[in-house]
DNA sequence: CACTATACCTAACGCTGTACGGTTTACGGC
DNA sequence: GCCGTAAACCGTACAGCGTTAGGTATAGTG
């Protein structure tokens, strides 16, 4: 079977065949042959559409960093621009938790990422913030959300009670946190991320060098 | 060459091998066959020792774990305590970056890493947060600290001006963020660790449940 | 001194990513 | 309408992966 009339693959559909197989097995769970099976194709098929598995994976991630709004910066102010893009970057890579061992190992150079990291520094800096400081709060930014996206924190915990009861004693409830994991998990974002810009308002207001939007 | 009269291979020979390979070649660069070659030895061999791969990455997680300092929960106010269970959390992550992708992605249930929960919680409900919020306290710092241990920030550019220039005016001066990317990447942590901090600091003042030291 | 457990070995299985070359079809130019 | 080229599949094959099975000689034990 050769060339087909029409064509069977598309780097969509390779594409969303390929997050689907990560969603449902993760990571590991994804290789070539498995893909190419379930698109109803060989495996070194696919190198047609793509050069590499990695590059495949790129464009999954660059895919999903389209989603990110970056576009309060230049609509609201910093503090809302920030949290905006933080919120839309935490939900991208909740949507998809198991590829982010991969998103975030890789570099920032694709487009998307670019984009974003362009809008990010130019609100900051539009708002006043000296440039070197405007970097660092895009990088404690990105820290939060990969941190809060990679290492859900309640699913770490064993259901079991007895694990803790000995050893930790302060730890008697942990075996409860499974079961509101994802509430957890996001409380704990949302904590950061206030705490977070709260405690940026107060070093706003002692270096920022023109009167952007406070 | 069956068995040698003075052993070969011993648990902590093979972690320190292991690491080694990781932080010289990355962690794909880590294959049973290359590790048990560096030892002088045949790869099924390390079965002896550990029962998969896996769980000689777990042991050399384990490890790295064992350096974290959570005694200033015990020694001083909650805010220290935080700030040096950070701190020394992202060192010992920060000394062999390679290897945190899978160090996260792992489960908490290494006894080093309930040892450090366990003392976290104690101490942050000990000084007065009520439990719910010491929980996602200690996840925020978790999450911190990770994030900037996976995704460091500065090395994700190129040092070519000219990728930049002409479409991401506000990246112009991108290319020189790999020179400072250590000092970027710590400062970019101890802000983030700050402000967290000083956002903690107003919200402790109204959830407090008996007077800790604040 | 015999017995067993240990710590290495070799061989092999099924899996991986991917390079190669073959085959048929679709498409653009004469 | 024919022809040359590029495209999009196929099958085969290779090196390397984690891991299992079974062999062998030594160390330690009764």
């Amino acid at each position: 079977m050769p060339r087909p009339s029409t064509p069977i693959l598309s780097r969509d559909r390779i594409r969303a065949a390929a997050l689907e197989i990560i969603d449902r097995d993760g990571l590991p769970g994804l290789s070539m042959r498995r893909l190419a099976a379930e698109l109803g194709v060989q495996a070194p098929s696919l190198y047609s559409h793509f050069a590499t598995k990695d590059a495949l994976l790129d464009d999954v991630c660059d895919q999903m960093m389209s989603t990110v709004d970056v576009s309060d910066f230049q609509k609201a102010d910093w503090r809302t621009g920030i949290r905006t893009w933080a919120r839309s970057y935490r939900a991208a890579l909740a949507a998809h938790p198991n590829i982010v061992p991969f998103l975030a190992g890789g570099p920032a150079r694709r487009d998307s990422a670019l984009r974003v990291a362009d809008a990010v520094h130019g609100g900051l800096v539009g708002a006043g913030w000296p440039p070197k400081i405007a970097t660092m709060i895009g990088a404690s930014t990105k820290y939060l959300v990969l941190g809060a996206a990679i290492g859900s924190f309640s699913r770490g915990f064993e259901d079991d009670a007895r694990v803790y009861n000995d050893r930790y004693p302060n730890l008697s409830q942990a075996h409860r946190l499974a079961e509101h994991a994802d509430e957890i998990d996001q409380g704990s974002f949302e904590l950061a991320l206030d705490s977070f810009l709260n405690g940026l308002g107060v070093l706003y207001d002692s270096v920022a060098t023109r009167g952007g939007t406070p």
